[in-house]
Order: structure tokens, then sequence, then C-alpha cells
DNA sequence: ATCCAATATGACACATGGTTCATGTTTCAT
DNA sequence: ATGAAACATGAACCATGTGTCATATTGGAT
């Protein structure tokens, strides 16, 4: 297993890029295991042995693909909510944002979903890094008065648990209710198991 | 790929068993795509030819164990919630029902996960059987004046979600939340979401 | 007791696909 | 222009593991 190596020129940067939306691509639409690196390759228009100069392996590539769709969808969220005004709007704006967030990058969605399987470590530290802000978010709005009184963690974990599966449901299952329709009848069950 | 043939004997019941009951093991432990027939079969205390006189393929054992675990889940959800005087604590029971059998049964969990990837299929019918019962349930309740209106679909969904995601949590994240602590928290934010 | 269908064996044929490597080509600083 | 580093190639190596098959054993019906 040779070490990966960082492009140092626009040409290199260009091919690792493109190895890398090719493996979003063809392992998103495949799965993992059935995803080869000829696969990758042959999309990404370059030889098998071009693969290794920026990849150790196929695991690797994988782990740098559930690390961006973190990174993506993080900025995705802080954007969809730094205009709420408080807590639940900030609930219906981030399911919104995440909604549109996963429809946009289906083939993302599915990564991080196989993640469990492939690579739990990654899938961990992905799930980890939103149920901690989750939670912080929800403890903060319970010691200020905002929502009703409850364990913050459960809740956490049920609200992602509830964007996780709309996010399916829509994606996996090719659902076309609108967006804002989902939203809207989402946010009524949310915020009123939330309220005061 | 050989017909697979249905035990005529005790002793071929008992292996066939023996072969399911490893796979369940093996595959929930490992993964599929880890998962060898030689493994299978060596903690089935079989040799490997053996496994082919039973199951066409490491597939149709997987397949199996994917009804297994919805005739499973079926019968241990209907026994938590027959007693249930409403659909609010329909809901209560049917949660603490399931995350009781999942903890009882954490390969078969996981092995439902990972069927959206290895067969789709089989995911899909273990998924739609649940989503239809739980619409049509909080469709008749909504009906019938017990809950707030709403989009029964919508919500099938959310509720499916939150206990798949509670579930995730105890078995894979090895939360020890008693289950009664969570099933109280959980359903404390559903009953106000649904509530009239 | 005998026989035959059912059951069991495990070595091996075979396909697959990740990874390596020796070699060739391109780019760019000097 | 030239040399060296970066980049690219794709055939082949090699490990893995599924599924097959010729052969052996078991056990129950007659």
């Amino acid at each position: 297993m040779e070490a990966s190596v960082t492009p140092k020129t626009a040409r290199g940067e260009a091919t690792r890029r493109a190895i890398l939306s090719a493996a979003e691509d063809v392992i998103g639409m495949r799965g993992f295991n059935d995803a080869s690196i000829t696969d990758i390759t042959r999309e990404a228009g370059c030889a098998q042995g071009t693969f290794y100069i920026y990849f150790k392996s196929k695991d690797e590539v994988f782990a740098e693909l559930v690390v961006e769709m973190g990174r993506l969808l993080r900025h995705a969220l802080s954007e969809a909510t730094e205009a709420a005004p408080d807590r639940l709007s900030a609930e219906k704006e981030g399911l919104r944002g995440f909604l549109t967030f996963v429809i946009a990058h289906p083939n993302l969605y599915r990564i991080i979903q196989e993640a469990l399987f492939v690579n739990p470590d990654a899938y961990r530290a992905y799930f980890q890094t939103f149920a901690d802000g989750y939670r912080e978010a929800l403890a903060a709005a319970d010691a200020g008065g905002e929502i009703r009184p409850g364990d913050p963690d459960v809740r956490a974990w049920m609200l992602m648990g509830i964007a996780k599966t709309l996010g399916e449901r829509a994606v996996v299952w090719g659902d076309e209710t609108p967006i804002d329709d989902v939203v809207e009848a989402a946010h009524d069950m949310i915020v009123n198991g939330l309220k005061r």
C-alpha cells in the first residue's frame, strides 16, 4: 500500500477531482462492493493505476467521500438555519435545508448510509458531530425556556431520525411530494411535540 | 446455480436451521461482504458444500433472513400493541416493543439496514409493509378524531424514523439508557406532537 | 438386513477485482 | 532547450471466495 500523493499541479489536481467525483457517482449508484476501481477510473477517464497515485485504497476514497458529505452538509445546514430567530424555526429550516441537500446529492446520501457497513469509524465520526451539535442546541433552547423540558439527547436522535428517514423516503423511495409540503407536515408534529 | 432443496428429514431440517442461524450471526457481525460461506459453515459445523444443498446462494440466505426479521418483528409488535386502548398508547407500546426486539436481535437489525445495499427489493418489501400498516393506523386514528389532523404518510415515516434511529442508537452505538427511560422521553414528544 | 434416497463432504475450478510496477509521457523551472 | 519531478499507463500479479462436483456416509422404509 503505497502512500498517496497530493497533487502539485493543476493537471494533477484536476485528475484527483475527476477520480473523486467519479467515485461519488459510481459508488453512490452501484454501492461500494459492486463499484470496481475499473468502473471509477473509466468514469474518470484515466487508467486504473492513476487511481493509486492519489488514493491509497478503495477504502480511503470512500472515507474521503464521507468526510466531504459531512463538510458540505454542515455548510448547507448552517446556511439554512442562520437566519432562524428561535429553535423551532431553526428546526423547520434545518429540515428543509437537509431535504433540499440530500435530494440534490442522492449519491452522497447513499454513501453515508453505506458507511455504517463499509467504514463504521467514518460513520460514527460523521454522525457524532451532528448528534453533539443537535443535543447542545436543544439543551440550550430548553435552558432558555424556549421549548418543553425534556431529554435533549433522545430528542436529538429523534429529530435526526425524522430527517434521515424523510430523506430516505425522497432519495431511495423516489417519493415526489414537494419538499415544502413534507416540511409543513413534519413541522406540525415537531413543533407541537417540542413547544411549551 | 443448483436448485436449493427443502429438508425431508429431521436431520436435514436441523442442518438447515444451523446454517441459517450461523448466517444470522456471521453476517450480522461481520457484514454481508466480509462474511464468507466458509465462515458461515464453520460456525454451523458443516462442510462448505452443505450450504448449497439448502441455499442457492449467499444472496438467497440473506433474503431469507430479511423475511425472517420482518415476520418476527411483526409478531413482536402486534403482541406489544394488542392491549393498547388507543393510538397514542399503541405508539408508546409499539416503540417499547420495537426497542426491546432490536436489542434482543442486534444481528437481525444490522442485516435489515444492510439490505438496502445488498438486496434493495427485500428491503423495500420489508419496509413497505410497515409503512403501509402505520399509515393506515394513523389515518384511522385521524378519521376517528383521536389525534390532530395531519398527513398520515409523512407521520408514518417520521415515527418509523424515530424508532429506527433510537434502535440504532442502542444497537450500533451501544447506548445503555434503559429502554423505559428512552420510551418515556420519546413518547413525550410524540404524544404532544400528535394529540389534538 | 438391505437398499435407496437424502444428506454430507471438501478439494478445486473458476471468476473477480484490488493493488503493484516497470515503463512512458507531460509539465515546468532554470 | 533541457533535465528532473510530476503525472499517467495498463498489463499482470495475487489474494479471495463463490459455487461445483465426484464421492462418501447416514438413516429410515420395506
